[in-house]
DNA sequence: CGCGATTTGTGCACGTCTTCACAAGCGCCT
DNA sequence: AGGCGCTTGTGAAGACGTGCACAAATCGCG
């Protein structure tokens, strides 16, 4: 389930706000989720939690990480260490929640050997003997659009088998390799429609006369965060 | 729909190939959807294909781009110019998708004034009186989480009513307020799951004693792009 | 002018996800 | 020891998204 790690950030915070136990409804509250959703996710994971109490929170942890694949530290490549690379590189929210950056990648000879965090930047085409010491289990990319599908070729060549793409492309993999896109410009225009659609159903619909006069209701989007109470 | 970003994206190249129609097939494999997926979507927009031959390019982006509310270029504030916000200010992929940065944020004294891709960093306080000169239609929170709910308050309060949020947390806004949350950690927790999916499949389940051996199989992850043929 | 190739639009069935509602279980207090 | 309040786990119903398969429509060509 994609909201096993929703969960576990707010049961991080519970940890660290002393709880101990947590019922189905204020966890739900944490992670913006219905409580029955939760419970059911929770009963797959064949959970222990204790009726009239609530959930034990360090051990729904040490469950979900498990069941993530999070009690081995994996290693993450980084690709293309832009504008964007470096925010990523420079960022400390990988390595608290069980990842370990562990080699950067570029194809211009001015960033290589450039140092950022603690770790030096890497030739693209060293890319094979770096993953034949380390066992890169994530490969991100943060090149070019134009350049992603030829870095993502290389990353399953060396047995990477998957992949976080900030690329605005579609990438073609082979079977059994696990592609992840985040397109921020997606995101803003998912948005910008729900402005429209709010404006639309304010304003009544008086404007008349272009061909494309239908209004865009009716239309889902998967929720991210619906509204929730103050 | 939230699939209809990636049409336009897919559409965008297509046009600058020169492709003056194409079929809900070609359309559907540039977006790495479904073809039926696809020609289900477009004609929620009422959109006009021609049969036999296809749609007409130019006119479907214009379509899209009307419903997805791009017609008019809305402002974006970006709160918190750190790492990651220095990097979201300085990518041109918002300017070319119909976007435009109106203005920066933060509120370490250190930060305001420093000019990035031609913007001045203001003082969030400032935020009340830049609204009022600027219609903004989207807030960006880049700050750490601590202060992401507060910002989200300011934000509000100014009149914003769509959000996006990189911060690790879950915001709590009144009702008619949409927020979007990318959280990169988790991201790579889903890719995580599903190598450790992968490796239990493979290697024979011989592994046994903690009382944590329930296989993590069954469970489904709404998939963001899955392997799609060489 | 008619026919075939091609492609759209959609009815239908199926599987998945979501939500409600409630019985069963647990602990605490008397 | 017993009852009471609280919480989990789950059955069932409904909503929703997905994909197949095919009829209707259009174009090009003979
Ligand atoms: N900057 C942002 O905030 C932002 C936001 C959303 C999406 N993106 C996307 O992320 C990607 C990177 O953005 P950016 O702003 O960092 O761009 P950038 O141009 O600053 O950085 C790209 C880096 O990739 C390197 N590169 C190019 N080809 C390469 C190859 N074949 N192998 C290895 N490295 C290679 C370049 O040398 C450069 O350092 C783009 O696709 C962009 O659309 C960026
Ligand atoms: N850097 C990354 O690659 C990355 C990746 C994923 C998520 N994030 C998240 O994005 C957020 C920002 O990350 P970062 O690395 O840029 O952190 P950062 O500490 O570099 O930047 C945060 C900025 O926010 C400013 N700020 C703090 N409180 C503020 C307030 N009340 N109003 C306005 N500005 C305020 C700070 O002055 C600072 O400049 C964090 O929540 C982080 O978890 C970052």
């Amino acid at each position: 389930m994609a909201r096993l790690p929703e969960y576990l950030r707010a049961l991080h915070n519970l940890a660290e706000t002393g709880h101990e136990t947590v019922s189905s409804e204020g966890l739900a509250n944490a992670a913006g989720v219905n409580s029955a959703k939760l419970r059911k996710d929770l009963s797959q994971l064949g959970s222990y939690g204790t009726r009239g109490v609530g959930y034990d929170v360090g051990l729904l942890i040490d469950q979900i990480e498990y069941v993530l694949g999070l009690t081995q530290r994996r290693a993450v490549a980084l690709v293309g260490v832009g504008n964007l690379g470096h925010a990523l590189a420079g960022y400390d929210g990988f390595a608290s929640r069980g990842f370990r950056i562990a080699a950067l990648f570029d194809a211009d000879q001015e960033r290589v050997g450039e140092e950022i965090n603690g770790l030096v930047v890497q030739h693209i085409d060293d890319l094979p003997r770096v993953a034949a010491e380390e066992a890169i289990a994530i490969g991100v990319i943060a090149t070019p659009a134009t350049a992603a599908q030829r870095v993502a070729d290389q990353l399953v060549a060396v047995g990477v088998t998957s992949i976080l793409n900030f690329a605005p492309c579609v990438l073609s993999v082979p079977e059994g390799v696990d592609v992840r896109k985040v397109d921020l410009a997606i995101e803003l225009q998912i948005l910008s429609f729900h402005e429209h659609r709010k404006a639309s159903l304010t304003a009544l619909p008086a404007a008349g006369g272009s061909a494309l006069t239908a209004l865009p209701g009716g239309l889902a989007v998967t929720e991210s965060q619906e509204a929730i109470g103050t």
